[in-house]
DNA sequence: GTCTATATCTCGATAGAC
DNA sequence: GTCTATCGAGATATAGAC
C-alpha cells in the first residue's frame, strides 16, 4: 500500500483538520462532521476522497508522520562532539514537537490504542531513513562512551530518557500548566529553561567522575 | 460534589471494566455494552448507577485516581538522604505504575482531551494529601540542595524530568516494544533495568562536580 | 436491583442531482 | 468535484415488568 507522494489542497486541508480531530479525541472519538466542518467542505466529499473513517485515518497518520520525521532530521544536524549532538538533539526535537503538538498526541494516541497503525509506518521509516535521528544519537554516543568523553551507559535507555524528558511534559501539558504557574504564564520561557535543564541533567548524569 | 467514601461491589467491577474501555478507547471511543459486558451485567443497569455516561466517566476517574494517588502514596516510604529518597521514589513510581496502567492511560487521555475532569481532580488532591510524593520529593530535594549532597538546580524541572522517565516508557510501549527486542522479550527485565538506569543518570546528573 | 424491550438519536456511508 | 438528502447501523438512554 504505497501512499501518494502528493496531495492536493483540499487534501492537505482535509489532513490539518483530521489531525486534530484524531489527536484530541482518538479515531473512535473524532466526527467525521467536525472534519468536515473545519476542512470547510462537506462531509460526502471526504468519503469521496477517502472511502472510510479507518482509511482516512491511516491516510492522515502516513502523511503527518512522515512529515514529522522528515522535520526533525533536518533540524539535527551533524556535530563535533557529543555535547554538541545532545544540544541539537534535545533542542532540534523540543523545536519540532511545539511546532508539531497535535502529530505528538495522534502518536501517543495510538499507542494507548494498541500501536497497529504506527507499527506498520515505524517498519517503513526505519528503512528509508539511514541515518534518523536516533540512530544517530545512539551511534555518537556509542563513540563518545568508547572514546572516553562519556561514562559507560546504556545508549537505548540514555535515548529513551532523553526522548521521554523532551516529549512528557507536551502530552501532559494541563497537568503541567496546573502544578506549574510558571508554564501556563509563559509557556516559551518555560520550554527554553527546560531544554537547559534536560541538557544540564542529562550531560551531567554522562560525564565521567 | 462529594464522592461516596465505599462502593458496593457491584459497582467496583463496573469500575474496573469501565476504566479498562475508557483508558484503552478514550471517553467517546469506549461502548457502554462492552462495559456492561465486561462488568457481567446488563447495559441497563449501568444507566440506573450513574444515570449516564459522562457521569460514569466522571466517577470512574475519581475513584481510580484517588486510589492511585493513595497507591503512590503508600509506596514511597520517608528515607534519610536523597539518594535513598530517590530510589525509593523511582522505584515506588515504576512499581505502581505498572499495577496500574490503565489508570495512568485513563490519565494520559484526559490530558490529550484538555484535562477538565482530571483538573478538578488534581486541586481536590492537591489539598488534601500534604504529603504527596511530588511534594516530598522536592522538599527533599531542596534540602539536599541546601546541605551540599546536590548541586543547584530547578527542583520542579527535575521532579518533571524523572517523572517523564518513569512513565513515558509506559505510555509508549508498543513502540518501545518495536525498537527494542529486550523489552518484547522480558519485559519485567527491562523493567528493573529500566529503573537502575533512571537512578544512574538522575543521581550522576544532580552530584555535585 | 435486575432484566427485556424499545424509543430516540447520532454517526458513517451512499445515492443521485448538478 | 461538490453538494443535498437520506438510509441503515449502532449508540445512549428510558420504560416498565419482575
Amino acid at each position: 500500500m504505497t501512499e501518494p507522494l502528493a496531495y492536493s489542497e483540499t487534501e492537505e486541508r482535509i489532513f490539518e483538520a483530521a489531525l486534530q480531530a484524531f489527536a484530541r479525541k482518538g479515531k473512535d472519538g473524532a466526527r467525521m462532521q467536525e472534519i468536515a466542518d473545519a476542512a470547510g467542505i462537506n462531509k460526502a466529499l471526504l468519503h469521496y476522497y477517502f472511502r472510510s473513517k479507518d482509511k482516512l485515518y491511516e491516510a492522515v497518520f502516513a502523511f503527518v508522520f512522515r512529515r514529522f520525521m522528515l522535520t526533525i532530521g533536518e533540524s539535527i544536524r551533524d556535530a563535533e562532539t557529543f555535547e554538541q549532538t545532545l544540544h541539537a538533539f534535545i533542542d532540534g526535537y523540543i523545536d519540532s514537537i511545539k511546532d508539531n503538538l497535535d502529530v505528538v498526541r495522534l502518536m501517543v494516541n495510538e499507542n494507548l490504542s494498541g500501536g497497529h497503525v504506527m507499527g506498520g509506518r515505524l517498519k517503513e521509516t526505519m528503512f528509508s531513513m539511514e541515518l534518523a535521528p536516533p540512530r544517530l544519537f545512539i551511534e555518537k554516543l556509542t563513540e563518545a562512551i568508547a572514546g572516553g568523553e562519556v561514562r559507560p551507559v546504556d545508549p537505548r535507555q540514555t535515548l529513551l530518557s532523553v526522548l521521554s524528558c523532551c516529549i512528557f511534559f507536551f502530552i501532559t501539558l494541563p497537568t503541567v500548566c496546573m502544578m506549574n504557574p510558571d508554564a501556563r504564564d509563559n509557556l516559551d520561557a518555560f520550554i527554553e529553561q527546560r531544554k537547559a535543564h534536560i541538557f544540564d541533567l542529562v550531560y551531567g548524569g554522562l560525564k565521567p567522575r
